[in-house]
DNA sequence: CGGCCGGTTGAGTACAATCAATTCTGGTGG
DNA sequence: CCACCAGAATTGATTGTACTCAACCGGCCG
């Protein structure tokens, strides 16, 4: 793990998510209260990553839970192949640095620049003994996590290239519409190899695929990281229509 | 939802899985205190299901959670060509009953006859918020499925039908050895079609990857149901080498 | 005994993987 | 500011594998 820790800043650490037992409207929203992101934030340090940078490897010891204050991390795992299979896309608010005895259970690396708080498991562990309520938003924060990683494996399980991407497109709509970002254009922080790692396709049934929606007249690509929907009907159609109430999208649209 | 709903029984809910800090040597072990297991079955109530019965579908009110005592559970989604995706396989010392905004998300049936434990979620919420232990718990066996939801996505990202299938059988024999189960046969006891819906392949697909297996002189089918691993060294190289040592974990992400 | 469900087998097809050659792009240094 | 480079992305030709559709088996239950 290679990176800068500067000293404690920003308002702490942030998590948030749909609550799963209370209704929301589909938007996420910050789960914790100022006072315990303070809290949080006594106990954790922040550490910024570059671009490419690895955070940890798979096996390595799980000292440390992270939040993402800024940027994208992505969590891999390493087929026997070679192939790197991409687990999931984490972004701000997100947590990341998922063990199994006391071993991280993936690698992680930085899509973009990153920054974020690093928290020591044995003291955050310490803290949710003291904050009931701290630790049920983990609990909120974890089942979303498990939503999505269902909903990633549903993704896999289509056959078409067509499809999977519309649905990835769908995703990340879906993240930034939760987020209360503009939505007209779809932001695309990962390159084309990062996608076919996630979607489970390889980089030219990426390109293909997006050369197929594009030429059908379904999406627009500005350039490389900016795609825009202009047909939805055709979209949903070819995502298979249900927008999925899944952590993070939306019933209406636009 | 069609079930028989009985007086509270037995020991009360049960909670089993690997620590995600603590080393157990990749064996699963009852994450409750018999006083907290007692203190669920005061707020909880025992449910029995046949065979095929659907449990709760997608988009019902998230009234409760489950935990299954005994039996096994299927959580599903439909794909809107039909297709039923199967997110996981759930057995008993298993929760079930995710949700978002008060919402399943997803569909569950049993796989066999069901015996569980129904916990109010308002309730059970309440005793968190006494019981930070319990709800660390309950922190523990998220991480866990959620582990097991990327493990299913890496299956799902591989593209030969007999490695999926060696996966699969890879997955449930983990989950046998880390319940203490004997192991000589790996005991499987969802039907073809079943598995052919959590590892993204057709019935006539699973068939031929069973048959494929079988004269390669990798397995040996005793009857529906009863799988026995003859050549491990053929198997893992099909499987992919990870000779997954945790039980249930061989996961990804987080 | 007959139907039904779970499973197998077969023929043909469609789709993405593969391998490999080019083009495009953004970033760097001259 | 431009030329260059390396990595990313596109395109092409070919092959393989699993899907589809459909017919067929075999046990189990009534």
């Amino acid at each position: 793990m290679a990176a800068k820790v500067t000293s404690i800043g920003g308002r702490g650490p942030a998590i948030s998510a749909l609550d799963p037992w209370a209704s929301s409207a589909g938007r996420m929203h910050q789960l914790l209260t100022d006072e315990q992101r303070a809290q949080l934030a006594v106990i954790s340090s922040i550490v910024r990553f570059k671009k490419r940078d690895i955070i940890y490897r798979e096996g390595d010891p799980a000292e440390s839970v992270f939040a993402i204050s800024a940027g994208v991390v992505a969590a891999y795992k390493k087929a026997p192949d070679g192939r790197e299979h991409i687990a999931a896309f984490l972004f701000a608010d997100d947590l990341f640095g998922l063990s199994a005895e006391g071993k991280y259970t993936n690698s992680t690396k930085a899509i973009t620049d990153v920054i974020a708080y690093r928290l020591p498991v044995t003291t955050l562990r310490s803290r949710f003994s003291k904050d009931a309520e701290l630790e049920f938003h983990v609990v909120c924060k974890l089942c979303q996590e498990l939503r999505q990683a269902q909903h990633h494996a549903f993704l896999l399980s289509e056959k078409k290239a067509a499809t999977k991407l519309a649905m990835f497109f769908q995703l990340m709509e879906g993240l930034q519409m939760a987020k209360g970002q503009q939505t007209a254009e779809i932001y695309l922080p990962m390159d084309h190899s990062d996608i076919g790692s996630y979607v489970g396709m390889t980089l030219p049934a990426v390109s293909r695929a997006f050369k197929a929606l594009t030429t059908r007249g379904v999406i627009k690509v500005r350039d490389r990281g900016h795609v825009r929907i202009v047909d939805r009907g055709a979209f949903d159609k070819i995502a298979g229509d249900p927008p999925a109430p899944l952590g993070i999208a939306l019933p209406s649209r636009d």
